[in-house]
DNA sequence: GGCACCTAGTTCCCATCGGGAACTATACTT
DNA sequence: AAGTATAGTTCCCGATGGGAACTAGGTGCC
């Protein structure tokens, strides 16, 4: 019983407020998330460098995302004791597949803006 | 002057705070929002029939996602003065779009959901 | 030694959001 | 007059998100 079968963990359907998968939507369906998944897309990256790739997230709620991608699996956290102290953020297989979903979401943002209401768009 | 060049709106990119695109994926990404665009994919619904399914959302929350989405543009609100009120949702062209990298989003979650910790999958 | 600096956070406070339960409004049915 | 149905609104409260300031461990500078 290592990888319960489909059946074992209900009837897989994010409709359904007791499945497991609302929670996980609940994760990856978050501005945030969404976002600090993106940044390690490339690589390896370290709290500042996300926290300056994600303008405008405050250091604390950068932390709880990463917390919270973490204890889902989907990110890795590594402590690197050097001289400044040095903690190292990157994705799992299960994370890099997930910024497939994501990647997507956030491209159709940026191709799309412009067909929303105008009253909606500071600069339009 | 009717519909802006990609230019007139800024860089388009939704890491940087102040791009409108911030706010549409802020928007799009949340729970509620992909649930209930997804719910409007096979036809106009009504707030009932839209509140059954989306299991576990209160009625006031619901009210909320669906005037934010109509506001924003994706989807359509018809009131028929009939009998008993009749008030109808569906989606706008923009909305339909929007659908798709949201149904890859969820049908991502549903495939991928054994793969999560099992600790945190209540039946797992 | 004392002070500023760096990284990676934590803590505090407050405004907004989300969730449950109950209530409202309008109109028809019995 | 009471009950049913639809589409919400209102109230209360705990959780979440955001800004600003503060903490902790260690380095380099004077």
């Amino acid at each position: 019983m290592t990888h319960a079968p489909t059946e074992a963990c209900g009837p897989r359907d994010v409709y359904a407020a007791a499945c497991p998968c609302r929670d996980m939507l609940d994760l990856l369906a978050n501005k945030w998330s969404a976002l600090a998944l993106g940044a390690l897309e490339e690589g390896p990256r370290r709290f500042g460098e996300i926290r300056a790739r994600l303008q405008g997230i405050s250091p604390k709620v950068l932390t709880h995302t990463l917390r919270r991608l973490e204890e889902h699996g989907l990110i890795d956290r590594t402590i690197y004791p050097a001289v400044p102290l040095h903690v190292e953020y990157s994705l799992t297989p299960l994370g890099h597949d997930a910024c497939e979903p994501l990647a997507q979401l956030r491209d159709w943002v940026e191709v799309n803006i412009d067909r929303f209401p105008k009253v909606l768009l500071p600069a339009g």
